[in-house]
DNA sequence: TATATGTTTATTGTATTCAAGTTTGATTTA
DNA sequence: TAAATCAAACTTGAATACAATAAACATATA
């Protein structure tokens, strides 16, 4: 806590205990940091198969840690363990898609909110600044997707650092990890670049003016992708 | 999914289902929900230490599944695994758990507030029930603490269920086990009876009247409520 | 020819062994 | 007597060996 508020005053990340901790990091944690990156940027495809031997030679480490990647993976719910019958990235349905963003939206909601309440003078400047980029690059003839999808990122992390509250903070990111690989799929629709500047430009404003129920409502309403009424038809279906 | 819709109709949990999971339950994943169990309990105090080849003993089963459960709750953030310095119960400081209880707060109001446009006729008789029966037990000369925990957790959960999205039931039910053992602490708390039993009341009429607002509202009240509640009791403790 | 059953193979779950690090206690020196 | 250093033991991290289960293929029978 003390660390994070000095944090907002001399906008420094203390890479150093980053570091630290690498090095004291188990092999299992490390592969997972691996494997997580891999599934929630879409290199590894939902639906592809683990194969601990095979994964254990790749990384030249012993099964023991690949398990422990897996397990820590499933519990994070990014890969589907079947007894005996290995280990698959998780196919997420449309159904449970639905559900986890309407979750994120709520909690992106909360971190505007309580963005709008803390945020420190150093983050407002660096908020704008990573506007200013995402509006640059919409701006650009032909706009960079990747770019676009990284810049996009930061903006929303921001927020959720801004939020001041450390949890928050990592549920947040947790789950938009999560639903990454499918996420980019949406959110880099070229026709959304307009769009989504535009509603990052409401909710810095509303930030900027501390003013938190705005904020509020204009996360929900930049992530809430589609109908409350569409989402209600659905989850009736029972996927 | 399929399951779940049925569960609104004839009100009953397949627990077969759960008998057959429970059958091919590994040895860790089996472990980790003791363990789960114990701490959110407050079986398990914070701060205890937990030994890889003592619980092996005790369960009768080798290390590696216990260390398989030692992962699993530290990636829940139940224990903290310090690098050969083994795992204690994770103590939660009074600003994190300030933290959790304001995105517990906010997943909550979610649940209610989706609980008020798609609670099932049935759900909503089994709610009746169960906020009936915490009258009876408030109404009681001497209340039973452990009893009214167990319903007033009924009447959460429930809740959850009724907002028919599995995904936020689960991040919920999860969160509510990981403050278990410091929320109890203050939901016990006997002046805070009568007060529940009022504010349940609050969000059970707006779910029944269909007022998704008014439910988000009094649910988020009832547990920002407990918050304060919370910090009054810690501040008593000095930490 | 198709289906069912049995056997074999491959892959995962569990146990045991090996290595590395931390802690604690004892001994020695100041 | 106190503090510091060294060593030994205990505990965890990782690897390998072993057991059990499920899937796939082949063969036999209907």
């Amino acid at each position: 806590m003390q660390n994070r508020a000095e944090d907002g005053l001399n906008c420094t990340i203390d890479e150093r205990i980053v570091g630290k901790e690498r090095e004291r990091e188990t092999l299992g944690e490390n592969l997972r940091r691996h494997l997580e990156r891999s599934i929630s940027v879409g290199e590894l495809a939902p639906g592809t198969r683990l194969d601990e031997k095979e994964l254990a030679a790749r990384y030249q480490v012993s099964r023991t840690p690949v398990r422990e990647a897996f397990r820590l993976l499933a519990a994070s719910g990014m890969v589907e363990l079947r007894g005996r019958q290995g280990a698959i990235v998780r196919e997420i349905g449309v159904n449970q898609l639905l559900e986890m963003f309407q979750v994120m939206a709520e909690l992106e909601g909360l971190c505007a909110r309580l963005a709008a309440r803390r945020i420190t003078t150093c983050q407002r400047q660096r908020l704008a600044e990573i506007h200013q980029h995402l509006v640059e690059i919409g701006e650009a003839p032909t706009p960079d997707p990747d770019l676009f999808y990284q810049v996009n990122l930061e903006f929303h992390e921001l927020i959720y650092t801004a939020s001041h509250n450390t949890f928050l903070e990592e549920q947040t990111h947790s789950l938009r990890n999560r639903v990454g690989a499918y996420r980019r799929q949406v959110t880099n629709l070229p026709q959304r670049i307009a769009s989504t500047i535009e509603e990052h430009e409401r909710v810095m404003q509303a930030i900027f003016q501390h003013d938190a129920e705005a904020a509020h409502n204009a996360m929900r309403g930049h992530l809430t992708l589609l109908g409350e009424d569409l989402i209600d038809f659905i989850a009736q279906f029972g996927r």
